[in-house]
DNA sequence: AATATATATGAGCATATATTCATATATAGT
DNA sequence: ACTATATATGAATATATGCTCATATATATT
């Protein structure tokens, strides 16, 4: 971490930029299909119906949740054939997931 | 981490207590509003009033939004004659709060 | 080109959320 | 008891969110 993050970090304002950025980092791990469609990509890369299987989802909510965390650049696919395979494209966010689950045990 | 929960995070599966316990720590740092709060009180124990100021929002709103972070253990009060200070009450919260934060000044 | 398969998209709906206003409650001082 | 100050609460509203259905698009195969 470097002199302007602790800056950050320790002043008492947030400037706009990093609360918007923060706060859809969090929102994209606040709901619960998106937690779990994140926790099964950071086990393995999965097409999109393997992913709608695997969970119980349809394959079109599944489909909207995977545009919603490939606009924060959460998300990426590969493609082979018709077929999409998702991965998992910031290892930062399953730190966090993994953080939160951990905590989670403990309660 | 013990056995335990290392297979929590681990398995491919997640109860559906974990999944509840994670989305909602994830929801409380999703708005903007509750990130610059606790981030403040990070810093410093607050009343109502000195947040709602330094932070230019309505009484009304921080203390709605104090009851939703004290519901789930994030803050904690002590009383003051008529006034209440506020402090963290979850320090891992702030630390994930502070990982988002450095995340995003990468951006 | 016609068909099949995989995925994406838009509209509609039901629910959740954040804020505001008005008002209630609680404590302290006179 | 009355007043002032600090905080909490409930109702109302506007907006956001997540899911479902129907359908569109894209690629591959024949």
């Amino acid at each position: 971490m470097d002199e302007h993050e602790k800056a950050i970090i320790e002043s008492e304002h947030l400037d706009e930029e990093t609360l918007f950025v923060a706060s859809q980092t969090f929102k994209a791990l606040s709901d619960p299909t998106r937690i779990r469609i994140l926790h099964l990509l950071s086990h393995k890369e999965s097409s999109v119906n393997e992913i709608a299987e695997k969970l119980s989802l349809l394959q079109s909510t599944v489909s909207h949740q995977l545009r919603f965390l490939k606009n924060l650049r959460l998300v990426k696919f590969r493609r082979a054939g018709t077929t999409l395979f998702y991965s998992i494209d910031d290892d930062h966010v399953i730190t966090l997931l993994n953080q939160a689950i951990h905590h989670a045990c403990h309660d």
